[in-house]
DNA sequence: AATGAATGAGGCTTCATTCAT
DNA sequence: CATGAATGAAGCCTCATTCAT
């Protein structure tokens, strides 16, 4: 009677659909200071609604969190067999930082630190990124003094950078993506100081 | 009996300065998410003393932000004249990022929008860096398809990239600086997409 | 499903009633110095509540200002075809006064100025005294020299001028209510100075 | 070496008068709603003067309130004398209310309740309208049926009277005066209902 | 299961009053 | 004595969260 995992919730796993959307949009559009009735607003239910789906409203971030590092881990196992491992590295960055213009939920993934889930989906990416860097630097497409972690923390940068302006052209991003790609190739590349951080968390 | 502008208050200017250093700590600990009274107590002073230095709480961080701004002025503008406009360039950003690295309020720098004063000392901020750029790019240090602007927006990556780490070693900002300036750098450039945009702000 | 104007909201409009009646005897009791926690206290609600109800503390002033003038609408229009003009003029004056010795909220008066619906409703109801005056003119029970703004100025005055006292006896009003009417009738007249103002507000 | 009652201060009760004066302007310019600073902005003093001089805000009101206590003695007792009683009265009320017009204060009146010296000054000025009221009524320049108290009473209600205007003008108030006193003869005087009050507070 | 009302902690700001200079 | 900085209670309002309907 009370079915293990859990039932299938009837169509209105729905409404957590509408809701994680919605707080995507509104987080987009407002950056960090949305109120859940902001969201629910957008979402068109009630606030009771929210609280049934999640328990708090770090938990409404941990999911965006999670689906977004999940979809990228998807991208990341496609391309982990791409013919020229150098620009599969790049196109995994490319595709990682066009889904988070879409909704700019970047500022959200420091967040979710001491949320499990996220934490062992994000160890996930960090594997899979880890195979992309390997290869690439495996064919000198990047230089050899860099690893994963480097890569781990560049990736956000394209975006975070656009953020300094007030309305940013949509592809803006793309430019400085190409130039920090540039520093990591190894054509012209200077040593670095220290040495590559430990894992992440 | 009237003087002029303003005279120089008694010592208890002290607490102004008591109240902007707690306000750069909490912010660098804690991001933008900083109450008043997490300022003064850290401060040491009554919530009164708060709003007797800084009407607004918003006049608070402009003032960080103006200070901020006006010591990479300074440093932007002794780096005027430099015998290697490259070296010149690159120890401007290491400046910057050192003293940034110290307090870290970068995501301020977007608040004071509406500050006249802010406002004003970023746009003599952005000429110095154009001056550094300008003459960088001039002698070849950097690629000639960036601009003061591209610059500008990629001066707090180092930071804020070491950031996702609950606690990056201290100087790690150094290697990202490194990559990213290599990035600047000519040597197996590849072009850029979209132009580079006007201005901050 | 989508009530077009608002559906009555549950039984918990009684906890809008609570507010509005402990602001009323808040008002009257302790004059405009009221806070809104002394309304909650009253009301014996959540501070929230009371933020849930008005938006703004100044929505209830306009609150109360609207239905204690939409009450006296009511009785300047059962008024309106009184077969003595005169005694109608001093019914209505008489009600008027009798309501707001219950909760004394004159004061609130010049509160709401830039409330459209209380400005509209204002206006709606001078226009009714409007009427009365004349009609009571027009049969000589009041003096020919006064208007209907010189009654709505004086309305309020037999209420005030009992609040002198630190507890006045609850008819007095109707003592100083009645010099003053006697001051609106012809018999004893003397010219006034000056002439009557042109609307209120 | 400590005389007795209180030496000759200095020319510095100066301040008293700067701050009372002021605080008559501030207050008639924004009603009750008054600071401290603003007082003494206006005066050109520093807040702490304030306090050498006055214990407490409330002390200043009742400062205020006693000297225009005091200066309508001095007017009820120049016309104790009168030739003419009924004019006598009138002028009383006509001075007073001019008095009031310049610096409205009337709002004050009740407060200073709690203060000896008010409340001992307060009587005075009801003994000396007394007298007034007495005599005017004795010659039947005023009904039989009202006394002291119930001028006391009124006498405040001309100028509160226009405030409901937002800019009344000036001397508007005589109307009303006008308006109220011919309801104290005894032409045309219907009979009042209850019974005159007791003595003020 | 959904709704939206109620709660109360916490945020920014004002202001009378005290106190060091 | 005067000054103006410091204090902290209190005011209005927001918002995450709980709970009755």
């Amino acid at each position: 009677m009370d079915p293990v995992d859990r039932p299938l919730r009837v169509d209105a796993a729905r409404n957590r659909e509408l809701l994680i959307t919605a707080a995507e949009e509104e987080f987009s559009a407002k950056g960090s200071e949305v109120s859940v009735v902001d969201i629910t607003r957008r979402a068109g239910v009630a606030k009771g609604t929210f609280f049934r789906h999640f328990a708090t409203k770090d938990d409404l971030i941990a999911a965006i969190v999670g689906r977004h590092v999940g979809a990228l881990i998807d991208v990341a196992e496609n391309l982990r067999e791409a013919t020229d491992p150098g620009e599969g590295l790049l196109d995994f960055l490319t595709v990682a930082a066009a889904q988070r213009q879409q909704y700019d939920v970047s500022f959200l993934l420091r967040a979710g630190d001491d949320d499990e889930r996220v934490v062992e989906v994000r160890n996930r990416l960090y594997e899979a990124i880890g195979v992309l860097v390997d290869r690439a630097r495996a064919t000198g497409a990047v230089r050899d003094d860099i690893g994963a972690t480097d890569v781990i923390l560049l990736m956000c940068a394209p975006n975070h950078v656009v953020e300094y302006l007030s309305s940013p052209p949509p592809d803006l991003w793309k430019r400085y993506l190409a130039i920090i790609f540039d520093g990591l190739r190894p054509e012209g590349a200077h040593p670095l100081p220290g040495r590559e951080p430990v894992a992440v968390q």
